[in-house]
DNA sequence: AAGATGCGTGAAAACCTTTTCACGCTGAAT
DNA sequence: ATTCAGCGTGAAAAGGTTTTCACGCATCTT
């Protein structure tokens, strides 16, 4: 007779609740998971297990169902933006659709094949990430039948799921708005080459102005990593540039409000002297101080699209990859006036 | 014959792996687990497994260990300000001591209760909260003997395990640097009365001050919520009072930020008329612009700490409640100075 | 009145692992 | 030469659930 002596507190199983109220383990079961059961069994189930304060294992459950209920979710600890609102967003959008988040921290290149590992053993039904996937450790994970959703990330080099915002079109919106305040002499602080969600918002800005006659190589540019500090690097570079300055497009509010921040220090008034525009809505964006204007991203609609999806698919196994872009608005500021005559 | 026909590519199970092998499903699971095998049968399973991509499935083996491996984690979308740090070194501290973090939001007190029935559901190990839990709600954790530590916050009314900074040693630590600089004017932005851990902040301050021969009555206070915003209108309503003012606690680095917003839109120069200081050392605190001297808490070694006490625990039942309090250091930033003579 | 239909129910098989126990073997102690 | 301890191993039980299947019973059709 194996496993005898628990140091925990024993916990009710379904068979001690059927005991109680005098029904087959397979009523608790069919109670517990809405099926069909007479009223009058339920309220006898219910009773007892409330009495035993039964809950019904969700890890044993798992076991026979083969669906676990978990999504697992990739992160980074260098991190995007508005990140609690993101994860908090998530986790409730999942706790909506029935299902649970596991966090995992994808930092280390060399670490990842041991994340995948835990995450195919612990039987997720799909992933959510808010980050870079290596196509080795997407291939693993299609290769078991599980999803892989990429969240607010251009597509990635491999077929996948993926939510996001239209970055492309916000660049459009944002550029149109500037022109038509006037501007005719911009410059940009771009992200990192290797972001393609920064190359999308920027092409966006370059479409736009080119259509009004303003071509790509007139417009200045510098270079950051998404930060703050970075922010103030680029725009002093460009504050010190001889060339007419109006209007300055930032791939990111980070990198705006540190170039606002370095106006300030460099003696340039935000609108007045140059607007200053960025992406994302982030929190601090809204500070008194900044008013940025900004393209906001749909943050609740976007969580509810990537459980849309995963549940979806969970359903219909076997269909086609999905993609779901999103808008994002345009949030006008103080940032960003019309240029002085 | 139940269960026939799987939807999903079907994995390897163990007893595959030991056919293959030609072992026992025992010398499987001993393999997997570190247990006594010969290096010879060792050798055999785990070319059986990669070759089948087998990895053990966490959620049987959960059932029968009655250990998960699962950490809950509570927080709240209305999130504390270091928030991204603070999880992806909580995921990375699990992650090192093998286990794996579980998310749920606690916003809706309504819904606590289902939160927590989905926590004990998933037969987690232990439950690590940022935030506040009710007490009904920690006695259930309590009575099912499932651990609960309290993280980063002032002990709550109930014996819970604790891990956090000494927020009232901190409070002493930075009044005393003020007053050391030569400040005998002070003024503070307190937090919301509920908070525990801002009256604990605040009653550190007051202690030195005390020492120093200055009355908590001749220090004007005004309350704030933790956000920018209040921080800006805490501040004006004390500059705008008659009372002389040289240096200015607040009791995060949030509001301080939108002090020194406040100072900079009134004409207050910082830190030459007054000096500016907060809690906490979140990142916008060390942006160039503000630079603020505050008292930083040591995220890695709270999250180290955590995990510490929770397998410490799981090891060893039924021990007393453990508390570590750690200690915040002084970031002397350029928002305070010797005040003018 | 006889058959067909439907629904709620319980017994038992199934899910995938871990752990106990007994067994055979080797090498040490008597 | 015998007993003993120790170790690696496999068979089988255990863990807590879900699901199938067959069965009884009531309701509906002709």
């Amino acid at each position: 007779m194996p496993i005898k002596h628990f140091s925990k507190p024993l916990r009710a199983r379904a068979v001690d609740v059927a005991a109680k109220a005098g029904v087959s383990g397979a009523a608790v079961s069919r109670t517990f998971r809405n099926g069909s059961v007479s009223p009058h069994v339920r309220a006898k189930v219910l009773a007892a297990a409330r009495e035993l304060g039964y809950r019904p294992n969700a890890m044993a459950a798992a076991v026979i169902t083969r669906r676990s209920n978990l999504v697992a979710i990739f992160m980074t600890t260098n991190t995007n933006s508005h990140f609690p609102e993101v994860l908090s967003e998530l986790s409730q959008a999942a706790e909506r659709h029935g299902m649970r988040v596991l966090l995992f921290t994808l930092d280390d290149p060399a670490h990842v094949g041991a994340v995948i590992d835990q995450v195919l053993s612990y039987q997720v039904d799909a992933v959510l990430s808010l980050t870079e996937v290596p196509e080795p450790a997407a291939d693993v994970l299609r290769g078991v039948g599980v999803d892989l959703l990429l969240y607010n990330r251009a597509s990635a080099g491999y077929a996948a799921n993926l939510v996001s915002c239209d970055h492309r079109a916000a660049g459009r919106i944002l550029g149109a708005y500037l022109l038509k305040l006037g501007h005719r002499h911009f410059a940009m602080i771009e992200g990192p080459q290797f972001s393609v969600l920064a190359q999308d918002r920027a092409r966006g800005v370059y479409d736009v102005l080119a259509e009004a006659g303003i071509h790509r190589r007139d417009v200045p540019v510098a270079i950051g990593d998404f930060g703050y500090d970075s922010g103030r690097v680029a725009a002093a570079a460009l504050f010190a540039a001889k060339q007419r300055l109006t209007a300055l497009v930032c791939i990111n509010d980070m990198m705006a409000i540190g170039a606002i921040d370095e106006a300030g220090a460099a003696g340039v008034r935000v609108p007045e002297d140059v607007s200053i525009a960025g992406f994302d809505g982030v929190p601090a964006s809204r500070w008194a101080r900044y008013q940025i204007t900004t393209m906001s991203q749909p943050l609740p609609q976007l969580a509810a699209a990537a459980f849309d999806v995963i549940i979806h698919r969970l359903a219909d196994r076997d269909l086609a990859h999905e993609m779901r872009i999103l808008s994002c608005t345009l949030v006008e500021g103080k940032s960003t006036a019309a240029p002085a005559a």
